[in-house]
DNA sequence: CTCAATGTTCGATGTTCGTGAAACATCGAA
DNA sequence: TTCGATGTTTCACGAACATCGAACATTGAG
């Protein structure tokens, strides 16, 4: 369902280390927040991964379940956005690091925007 | 055997995010690099974790295989020590940020090194 | 109401991972 | 050489994970 309850994000004090290194741990989540370091929110349908509709919903979840995104529902759509002043409070400097290892080498270069989007 | 004939480590630039991220991915392994940021070597022997000696060797060769640890045999022991020079070249930051983080929250707590250790 | 769009959830499948026991290899000492 | 200490490797197993297709639920439009 495009509206569950309310999706369930972790409190920013409950965001662990281990959960994120382990959201962090696959090369499309990674490129998931590289597309959404421009700290704006992102429709689902803007998202483009090589892998199928559910598995990208998979990922989606992953990364809010440990803290690194937040998702909104609005009528049918989600829009998901990084919660870099959660995760920079918490673990000063691991996003940054994160992302601009990502960012030379290149890490999950197989996920973007829509050409289409307005952010492209 | 106590002496493989050459661990091979990877290059500085053969060191991948993911691979790094996978590493630090369980908190045994956060655990033995927190106490490895003394930027000290040490023995296997001062090594306490709550595992097993194989699981022990396993995650040191995890650690290893990724590029964060270097290990080195003399004789039958064996001694590891962080790849910080490395680390930092590669993926400025993120070492400093996962230590710290690790630290706030305690990650790792049951590892440490043995009461006899020279650095205890 | 009926349809189409948008995500979610549910199997199912194959892979990777953490773990420990046991067997093995190497080195140093007696 | 025989023994003990120190790690490594192999094997097996359960858990976790990535992936996909199909069925399902919810919402908005016609």
């Amino acid at each position: 369902m495009v509206a569950m309850k309310q999706a369930r994000h972790p409190a920013p004090n409950e965001i662990t280390l281990i959960d994120v290194m382990g959201a962090l741990n696959d090369p499309i989540r990674v490129g998931l927040v590289r597309v959404l370091a421009d700290d704006r929110e992102h429709g689902w349908g803007e998202l483009r991964a090589p892998v199928a509709k559910s598995t990208l919903s998979h990922h989606l979840r992953v990364l809010r379940d440990a803290g690194v995104t937040r998702t909104r529902q609005e009528g049918t759509r989600c829009f998901v956005e990084l919660r870099r002043d959660d995760l920079d409070a918490r673990f000063p400097g691991l996003l940054n690091a994160v992302l601009g290892a990502a960012h030379r080498d290149d890490v999950g270069a197989h996920v973007g925007l829509a050409d289409d989007s307005p952010s492209a």
